[in-house]
RNA sequence: GGCGCGGUAGCCAAGUGGUAAGGCACGGGUCUGCAAAACCUGUAUUCACCGGUUCGAAUCCGGUCCGCGCCUCCA
């Protein structure tokens, strides 16, 4: 199998994606802050992360998935402190929401999900380590900040010296508790507490008090993928400070190269312009759902695009998704018709036609080639069955193909939102229809369909039965 | 201002030197009482604009215009 290869941040260039033990690809993923549902944005990166690990697996790579949930930070306890709750019952509340949008969009679970707050021990531990190390300080206030001056790569991830940030001196900035640090660059690990931040609090040696965020990941990363690792990912904003932060701790603190890849997705656009509250185009997952489209759909559009471009999501590209994956679906409807279902397919795991879909994934996660190259086979699948060229044995074989290639891509059929249900009238007129069809009265027939349009629900008939959608 | 990404058919989107993938929508056809679905099929002499290099450029170089993102805790 091909080994696949990728855009890595760090070097600038495509990278194979090996694994650095010969067997397993460990990686991490920046996971999701839970104090509210995740928007379309965020899971444009958790689904090409998710692809990028089929990707890894499928080239014959075991992996091993580590991400985050990120439940200690400002707006965790802010909003917790508003509504009334404790963080815990808070986060694990938005934390079940995010779960549950995953599995509707099909996304592997990671092996490990670790939580900030049930790991405030190594993360006061690597706090200490630094501050040994000369490259942390404490401040009056019992803030402990990582002195990025200590650490000459700061800045490698995201080419800060080309980017023109000056290191203004301390007291600069707005920031009334950020006064004590001795550079305004310098990042705080531990946070010491304040009265806002009510219960929230944990002890350490330097007092009360909590963890930086850029420091979890850092902790959670090395402890359950090692010192390091193959890659690390999120989206491109992360880049600065946060994925800076998290090489400059963490390398500062062992000596050793922390993550051997980064991996950053670019933002997804709504309507052209990036999402946000003021312009009201932050949409949810149920956003989707209450518009009529399945989360299946929404995987599509959110790899329709290539993940270092810009995507720019609009409704209308969710139907587009909808009718593209109906294709999907006839033509694995197709093949099973056609293959023989006591026949097994021989054990391979070729691609067959499906080769140039794997070799384009391959190719720095290029799925709009990909889908490209998936419909090319499809157009040709079809016209040989059409032509009756596939033998029951070879149409099993292509099944079997094909269902590899859908795992790839983490495509499922079976999550179309199921037709709303009908008033009573509208499957009484329908019914109607149906025995007037049966007894080949046309003319009553298409005037019950009239009926049934103006009321705003389409029929479709089969061999056997009918069925009722609203038009739209 | 600095750094980065981009401008390809009505919409979305591949293609980074060899003569424009694919999806949606739309037109034609097969099939079906009709309709739908499904399948087949057609649709960019042209890739923001202007110069240049080359036998040859959407692809390389120079310039111009436009859009977007990041620039200290937003995926």
């Amino acid at each position: 199998m091909a080994e696949p290869l990728l855009y890595d941040s760090l070097s600038r260039s495509l990278q194979p994606l090996t694994a650095s033990d010969g067997e397993t690809f460990r990686f991490y993923c920046c996971g999701p802050t839970v104090y509210g549902p995740a928007h379309i944005g965020n899971f444009r990166t958790f689904v090409i992360q998710d692809l990028l690990r089929r990707v890894v697996e499928a080239s014959g790579l075991k992996t091993k998935h580590v991400r985050n949930i990120t439940d200690v930070d400002d707006k965790t306890i802010r909003q917790s402190q508003t509504e009334g709750k404790s963080l815990q019952a808070f986060t694990e509340y938005w934390a079940e929401r995010f779960h549950a949008d995953c599995e509707a969009l099909n996304l592997l679970e990671p092996h490990v999900e670790p939580s900030a707050v049930d790991h405030i021990e190594i993360q006061v531990r690597l706090i200490q380590r630094l501050i040994d190390k000369g490259n942390a300080y404490v401040a009056e206030d019992g803030s402990v900040y990582f002195r990025v001056t200590s650490f000459a790569d700061y800045g490698k991830l995201s080419r800060l010296h080309e980017r023109e940030i000056t290191t203004a001196p301390a007291g600069t900035l707005q920031s009334d508790d950020e006064y004590d640090r001795e550079s305004a660059a310098d990042f705080a690990l531990w946070k010491a507490h304040k009265e806002e931040d009510g219960p929230n609090a944990w002890p350490s040696p330097w007092g009360k008090g909590r963890p930086g965020w850029h420091l979890e990941c850092s902790a959670m990363s090395m402890e359950y993928l090692g010192e390091s690792f193959d890659l690390h990912s999120g989206g491109v904003d992360l880049l600065f400070p946060h994925h800076e932060n998290e090489i400059a701790q963490s390398e500062a603190a062992t000596g050793k190269p922390f993550s051997r890849l980064w991996f950053h997705s670019t933002h997804l656009l709504v309507e052209g312009h990036k999402m946000s509250k003021s312009l009201g185009n932050l949409f949810t997952l149920q956003d989707v759902k209450d518009r009529g489209f399945s989360p299946m759909a929404l995987r599509y559009v959110l790899i329709a695009g290539q993940y270092r471009q810009p995507l720019n999501f609009t409704w209308d590209s969710l139907n587009a998704a909808r009718s593209a994956l109906r294709r999907l679906q006839q033509l694995h409807q197709s093949l099973s018709a056609a293959a023989d279902d006591t026949s097994s397919p021989s054990p391979s795991s070729d691609w067959g036609p499906f080769q140039p879909v794997y070799d384009a994934l391959a190719n720095n996660l290029n799925t709009p080639d990909a889908l490209g190259k998936l419909f090319t086979a499809a157009h040709q699948i079809e016209r040989d069955l059409q032509a009756s060229q596939v033998t029951r044995e070879a149409a099993a074989d292509l099944l079997a193909a094909y269902d590899r290639v859908l795992t790839v891509f983490g495509f499922t059929f079976d999550t179309e939102a199921a037709p709303a249900a009908a008033p009573a009238e509208v499957e009484a007129l329908a019914a109607a229809r149906w025995q007037a069809k049966q007894a080949r009265d046309f003319a009553r027939a298409d005037a019950l369909r009239n009926q049934l349009t103006e009321l705003g629900w389409s029929v479709r008939d089969a061999k056997d039965g009918y069925e009722l959608t609203p038009a739209n």
